[in-house]
DNA sequence: TATACGCCTTACCCATAGGTAACCCACTTA
DNA sequence: TAAGTGGGTTACCTATGGGTAAGGCGTATA
């Protein structure tokens, strides 16, 4: 059975759990991540243009101290480095659909004041 | 059917749909909202401690122009508006729940590294 | 005349997220 | 000796989001 929420609890919450996908990369790295892919640092630098090294490392980081992604590092040189979602990283993926869901969902804007 | 996505596209509108809902006020107002619930600005006002009057009718407009939140004003003096959610903006509810309950699984951080 | 009410808007300030560019490290190959 | 390789870090700058304080509007009441 769920918490039992207030309205600021619930906000609270909601926002703690959007604040893990705030950044302008997190969501493309994820979905470069669902269904069990795993990717090299240099891999996904080349995937994703535009984004800088900082950024992709910052934005790893943060992924792997919520817990979303696991690092794993293999002590060779040059480094390899590879990245893949956690159980719980991938479990975002059905809950991000629904958001998807959602906003597909949504009414054309009315015209007249009214909705549709 | 739902669209189809790539990993910059599905990125690109959970983005969108994650920045309707971005602010610091936001969430807190759709909570006071979900459940068919009408309120006056002066009660979201008292009922919300620390929202300022700006950030009250800023946050409101934003979410009436995105079509969470219907706006109903009353011409009489002084002024009376109602605020209440949309059907859309009803149907995010779950969306949120989900995201509440993925939350709530979340498992407890690792103390050696591995995950448990 | 002045004050209060309800619902905002405006002017101004600051903290943070994100951008660019350059540098670092350990080792191998030329 | 010098350059290349993968995976970062560091220094610095700017744009945006949110904060406070105050003002405005149309009417009724004292």
């Amino acid at each position: 059975m769920g918490k039992a929420y207030t309205p600021e609890t619930a906000a609270a919450d909601v926002a703690a759990a959007m604040r893990v996908l705030e950044g302008r990369w997190k969501l493309i790295l994820l979905f470069h991540l669902f269904g069990g892919q795993v990717r090299r640092y240099s891999e996904l630098e080349k995937s994703i243009p535009g984004i800088s090294q900082k950024m992709l490392a910052q934005q790893l980081r943060a992924l792997e101290a919520d817990g979303l992604v696991r690092r794993t590092v293999y002590p060779e040189v040059p480094p390899k480095v590879e990245y893949q979602l956690t159980d719980w990283g991938q479990a975002l993926c059905p809950v991000l659909d629904a958001l998807l869901s959602w906003r597909e969902g949504k009414p054309p804007a009315a015209v007249d004041g009214r909705e549709p």
